[in-house]
DNA sequence: AGACATGATTATGC
DNA sequence: GCATAATCATGTCT
C-alpha cells in the first residue's frame, strides 16, 4: 500500500482516503526529525494496512498488539476517529428507524389467526438464545475474516433452501382429493411443526452470524475507528438481509396453509352421494328403528363402518332423514313400507328377528298429525294399520338427549305414531357418551 | 336448464 | 354436546 507511505510525506499534514489534505494534524510539532517520521510513517503503514492481514492468526495478535502499545497509537486513532465521525455522519443521519414491513405483518397475522406461529412459541426462541449465548459465550474473541461471513451467509441460504424443499415435500398434498378431518389437523400440526423448527433455526443462524459479526467489530474497533453506533448500523443490515429469509419461510408457511384450507374446504364441501348399498343401510336401520330412529354411538360406528362413512356423516344422515321424513310423512311413509317389506322378504319364516317392528310382519304404523291415518296402499305391508300410539321413549333407555317426552303418548316425532315396538331392544343403550367427531371450524 | 334429492353446515335451544 | 330446523351447495334426473 504506497498511500499509505504518501500520507505523511505531504508538508506535514494527513491525507484521507480521498487523497484531500488536512492540515491541522500536524503530529511533530517538537523537532520533527526524520526518525520520527519515519515511526509515524511505519505505524501509519500498519493501521492501513491491518485490514488486509489475516486477523485470527497467532501472528497478526502479535502485531497487533505491538500496535497498540505503540506510544503514538492513541493520537493517530482519535484522528483517525475524528476523520471518520466527520465523513461518515452524513451516512449515519440517512439510517432511520424503519417501520415494520407491512407484508411481514401481514404474514405474522396470518400465521398467528391460524395457530402456526402461536404467542406462545416461546420454546423456539428462547431455545435459539440459549443456543445464540452458548455460541458467543463459547468463542467470545472468534474473528472471522470478510471471506468467511459470505461463505457462513452462503451456507446458512444453503441450509434454509435445503430445508424448505424438505419442508414442502412434506407437506406436499398433492393428491389431495380428499381430505379427512384429521389429516387436516394433522396437516396443520405438522405445518406448525415444521414453521417453528425452521423458525428456530433462523433465529439461531441469524443470531449466531450477528454475534460474530459484533464481536468481530468489537474487536477491529480497538484498531479501526469503528463507532458503536456503526456496530448497530451493521447489525440491522445484518438483520435485514435475514429478514428475507424470514419472509420467505412465513411466505411459504402461509401458502401451505392455504393450499391446505381450500383443499380441505373443497373437500367437504363437494357433496358425494353415498353408495346405493350404505344408503340402504341407513334406511334399513331408520325404517326398524322408526319408533326411536336414534342410533346410539356404538351403533352409529356400526353403521358407519358397514356404509364406510364417518360417524358425523352417519350422524348427518339421521339428522337429516329424521327431520325430511318428518316433513313428507306420506311419502316417507311409503318409503318406510317398502323397507318393511324387504324386511319381512329377507326374514321370512324368522319372526322379528330383522327389524325392529312389531310383530315381524311390515308393521308401519301412522298416525298423521294428529289423527290422519295412512294407510299404505300397498297392501302387501300396509294390511295392518292401526291407529296405535306407542309410547316409546328414549328416556327408558337413558340416552343423553331425550327428545320430545312431552306426554306419553308421543313419540321422537310428534303426530307420526308408529307400532314399531322395539322387540330386542338392541337400538337403544344409553352408552352413547363417546365425544362426537367435531370438524374444525374454518 | 330446472326441479328435485341429498349431504353438509349453521343457528338455536335445551 | 346433541337434536332440530333451516339453509346451502352439489349431484342427479328429466
Amino acid at each position: 500500500m504506497e498511500d499509505g507511505q504518501r500520507m505523511y510525506s505531504q508538508q506535514g499534514g494527513l491525507t484521507n482516503m480521498s487523497g484531500n489534505v488536512l492540515p491541522q494534524y500536524n503530529m511533530g510539532q517538537d523537532e520533527p526529525s526524520d526518525q520520527r517520521k519515519q515511526e509515524i510513517g511505519d505505524i501509519l503503514q500498519q493501521i492501513m494496512t491491518i485490514t488486509d492481514q489475516s486477523l485470527d492468526e497467532a501472528q497478526a495478535r502479535c502485531r497487533k498488539h505491538t500496535l497498540n502499545c505503540h506510544r503514538m497509537k492513541p493520537a493517530l486513532f482519535s484522528v483517525l476517529c475524528e476523520i471518520k465521525e466527520k465523513t461518515v455522519l452524513s451516512i449515519r443521519n440517512s439510517q432511520e428507524e424503519e417501520p415494520p414491513d407491512p407484508q411481514l405483518m401481514r404474514l405474522d397475522n396470518m400465521l398467528i389467526a391460524e395457530g402456526v406461529a402461536g404467542p406462545e412459541k416461546g420454546g423456539g426462541s428462547s431455545a435459539a438464545a440459549n443456543a445464540t449465548a452458548a455460541a458467543s459465550g463459547g468463542q467470545p474473541d472468534s474473528a472471522i475474516e470478510h471471506s468467511d461471513y459470505r461463505a457462513k451467509l452462503a451456507q446458512i441460504r444453503q441450509i434454509y433452501h435445503t430445508e424448505l424443499e424438505k419442508y414442502e415435500q412434506d407437506l406436499d398434498l398433492s393428491d389431495g382429493s380428499e381430505i379427512k378431518n384429521s389429516d387436516y389437523e394433522a396437516k396443520l400440526a405438522q405445518i406448525r411443526q415444521v414453521y417453528q423448527t425452521e423458525y428456530g433455526k433462523y433465529e439461531q443462524a441469524c443470531n449466531e452470524f450477528t454475534t460474530h459479526v459484533v464481536n468481530l467489530l468489537r474487536e477491529q474497533s480497538r484498531t479501526r475507528p469503528i463507532a458503536p453506533k456503526e456496530i448497530e448500523r451493521m447489525v440491522t443490515i445484518i438483520r435485514k438481509k435475514f429478514a428475507a429469509i424470514e419472509m420467505q419461510l412465513k411466505q411459504s408457511t402461509c401458502e401451505a396453509v392455504m393450499i391446505l384450507r381450500s383443499r380441505f374446504l373443497d373437500a367437504r364441501r363437494k357433496r358425494r352421494n353415498f353408495s346405493k348399498q350404505a344408503t340402504e343401510l341407513l334406511n334399513e336401520y331408520f325404517y326398524s328403528h322408526l319408533s326411536n330412529p336414534y342410533p346410539s354411538e356404538e351403533a352409529k360406528e356400526e353403521l358407519a363402518r358397514k356404509c364406510g362413512i364417518t360417524v358425523s356423516q352417519v350422524s348427518n344422515w339421521f339428522g337429516n332423514k329424521r327431520i325430511r321424513y318428518k316433513k313428507n310423512i306420506t311419502k316417507a311413509q311409503e318409503e318406510a313400507n317398502v323397507y318393511a317389506a324387504k324386511s319381512a322378504a329377507a326374514h321370512e319364516g324368522q319372526g322379528a328377528a330383522g327389524y325392529n317392528v312389531g310383530g315381524g310382519q311390515a308393521g308401519m304404523y301412522m298416525n298423521l298429525n294428529g289423527g290422519d291415518n295412512y294407510q299404505s296402499s300397498d297392501n302387501s305391508v300396509g294390511d295392518n294399520v292401526q291407529n296405535q300410539i306407542t309410547p316409546h321413549s328414549r328416556s327408558q333407555n337413558g340416552s343423553p338427549h331425550d327428545p320430545k317426552p312431552e306426554d306419553s303418548t308421543d313419540s321422537w316425532c310428534a303426530g307420526a305414531f308408529m307400532q314399531g315396538l322395539d322387540g330386542d331392544g338392541d337400538n337403544y343403550d344409553g352408552s352413547s357418551d363417546e365425544p362426537g367427531l367435531k370438524r374444525p371450524k374454518i
